[in-house]
DNA sequence: GGTAAAATCACCCGAAAGTATGAGGGCGAA
DNA sequence: TTCGCCCTCATACTTTCGGGTGATTTTACC
């Protein structure tokens, strides 16, 4: 208890016994040396002088390290194929489907209708009939110009 | 001169003249009061605190504050279609032709062999060729699969 | 001047893509 | 419940794409 109460204020106990230290030194000294009118003013001097380096010394160790932050701002160009946000407002405006979209995507990835519909487990003739619908609602003729106009809308990567 | 002098070393100045000040009050006190043995050690005591606080004050303002730098990294996204840096290592590395690879930017714009054919004022079955070359270059199939490597590649944006 | 690579074009054929049209089941809003 | 939209599938047809092969011309380089 007591120590840990010590060790908490453990600069203002230092500096406690500094000062009691410091003035038993001046106390001593007094006895020890007459002071003449003229030496009175060298010795407020000497205390003066030792008190301030105290208190400079005291204030270098209670003072929090005052700290300056420098914010510095380091920019990251980052592609942003890598870091890919659906336009949501896009698709929405495009009037796409779900599924729709999930062929569009499958077909970005260079898939043949064939494979799409193996994966998706629908017939060819399914998907085809779902490119025609895509490539009306994209306002496009071709699957390539289908893929062009949903990169740059932000529908796919 | 004397001004700039003054100014660099102002907070000792300041100092200086407090110290002075400080010492003529006492001067002024000790002349004032009869300093009686007992009341002594008072006098003494309160120099000690108002140099004490002297010496904190000025360890207060002379200490340089700690220089903290924080790197924040600002994360940029860039669209990578406005931003193409073409990769000439990998173009280097596929083998392709100058021809070649402006009929895979066609190609990537969305335009059909007759319509590249058109654009370059060649005939559509030497786009096919072409085609052919690229496919084998890439290493892909389809004209699809062929953008999403090129694109991968850096070739075409 | 010969050679290699690139660019050009042609023909055939099969595969894939795309168009047009119709149709049936499911599901939510009017 | 009807209407509209989505998803599904089918048939038939046209167009485009892609592979294979071969050939000629141009360009670049030793």
């Amino acid at each position: 208890m007591a120590l840990a109460f010590f060790r908490k204020y453990k600069t203002i106990w230092l500096y406690g016994a500094s000062l009691a230290v410091l003035l038993f030194l001046l106390k001593w000294l007094e006895l020890r040396f007459i002071i003449y009118d003229h030496a009175f003013e060298a010795y407020i001097g000497a205390i003066a002088l030792l008190f301030t380096s105290l208190g400079i010394w005291l204030a270098m160790r209670l003072t929090k390290p005052k700290v300056e932050t420098v914010v510095i701002e380091k920019e990251i160009y980052r592609d942003a194929a890598t870091n890919f946000i659906f336009n949501e407002k896009a698709f929405a405006g495009s009037g796409m489907s779900k599924r729709e979209l999930e062929v569009l995507q499958l077909m970005t990835e260079g898939h043949s209708n064939q494979q799409i519909a193996d994966q998706l487990y629908v017939s060819l003739n399914t998907i085809k009939t779902h490119n025609s619908r895509i490539f009306e609602k994209l306002d496009v003729k071709s699957r390539t110009q289908a893929i062009e106009k949903a990169k740059r809308l932000g529908l796919i990567p």
